[in-house]
DNA sequence: CGAAAACCGTGACATTTGGCACTTCTGCCG
DNA sequence: CGGCAGAAGTGCCAAATGTCACGGTTTTCG
């Protein structure tokens, strides 16, 4: 609201094309980008096939490309469109966060890996772009950090600054134990195990229990 | 959606401490990014020991630390700072492409590691960071996705009755998604993704989604 | 000493989850 | 053709989970 102020004088919009198989999808995301008027949509499809020459055809600033897509993917869209120019800009998006694509899309030389559902970061994360970044969504950060962690050594990042009781809570619901199953086992009641459980999740930054058994197996 | 909207205090002046070794850059950053009133430096050190203590005074938005220091390096700071407070926004400042430390950096959760120079973008990119997303200078790219191993492992000592979808939906909770970012993610209804996951229990005779994330893990 | 942190507990509360019943649509097999 | 299984959906319900705000004890450390 009170935000106006174009920071940068760069008064010329952002161009981009969307590629993504779902319909309703392109058309919100179409609408909310051109809200602003710093951001035109010059072409979409739901063909991953045709991205290539649709991004041939319009040249836009960024490529939005989905990674999921039934019949050519995202990557390998992104692959056509790379070869065509490799200074292109592709952005992936995707629904959640899959850390197997991730690795894929910046060793292709993706700009951006982003999460469709927040779309208000959507416009911040395209200028960024723009700027020569490369940006990806929050959600993603936890895999890329597992997966550099996993290529230097095991960075334990839960057991970081956990205390005892909190470890041994941890370790027990990676072992699948519910919370009463838990207050029995350490001899607490429920509601202590369950605000160990709020501790550790705060501590790690992770939302619920089933991320911290993820995180202890890593 | 991003579970980090904690005490973001709202808005519209970013906070940000600087710890740099070296004087004159200091003052320039601080100089330019506060030029247009959208960040305010709170605090500034040029010694990498006192990072940690500068944050838990002043607790910023973010902390913008030099990856290459004297004394105590940025990625000791970075721990130190993630070490009492894992949802810090710390990005890391570096003077050309070092990718050696981007991993460290990404491991430990950083938010950004950007370029110093091109001095332009930088508030751009802290805004993008505070949108929540992890921001990488264009020149680190590469060596990121060297980072390619093998994340090519998918667990299946799940047993093998399950349908195509139940595998689908499996995966998801192993990557620790709960059940309203997984209907988003599969364009599905929640309530349908809990009758995949109710099939999923009773078909391996476990007892909760947990179960079925360490089972996914081995 | 006094402050801080770890530890244990309670109770209220909202949200998430899992189970169950029942319907619809599709494609496939005999 | 009928029957069946997978997939998707709805609605309802109870239990499990997570958060918050407390109060209490003990230990550690400056």
């Amino acid at each position: 609201m009170s935000a106006n102020a174009n920071r940068t004088g760069n008064a010329h919009a952002i161009t981009v094309i969307i590629v993504d198989d779902d319909p309703p999808i392109v058309q919100s995301l179409r609408t909310i980008l051109e809200a602003r008027g710093t951001v035109q949509v010059v072409g979409t499809s739901t063909e991953g096939s045709a991205a290539a020459d649709l991004y041939a055809a319009s040249r836009p600033d960024i490529a939005l490309l989905d990674i999921r897509m039934p019949h050519t993917s995202g990557l390998a869209a992104a692959e056509r469109i790379l070869g065509g120019d490799p200074n292109a800009r592709v952005v992936f998006l995707t629904t959640f966060a899959d850390d197997d694509y991730i690795v894929r899309a910046l060793a292709l030389g993706a700009r951006g890996y982003l999460i469709k559902q927040d779309v208000a970061t959507l416009e911040g994360a395209l200028r960024a772009v723009m700027d020569g970044q490369i940006v990806m969504g929050a959600e993603v950060s936890g895999r890329v950090g597992a997966l550099a962690g996993r290529s230097l050594e095991g960075g334990s990042a839960l057991a970081g600054s956990l205390t005892e009781r909190e470890r041994e809570v941890a370790e027990l619901i990676a072992e699948g134990l519910d919370n009463r199953e838990m207050a029995a086992a350490l001899y607490l009641s429920e509601g202590t195990v369950r605000n160990h459980i709020s501790a550790i999740l705060q501590k790690c930054g992770l939302r619920n229990r089933t991320q911290i058994a993820i995180a202890w197996w890593r």
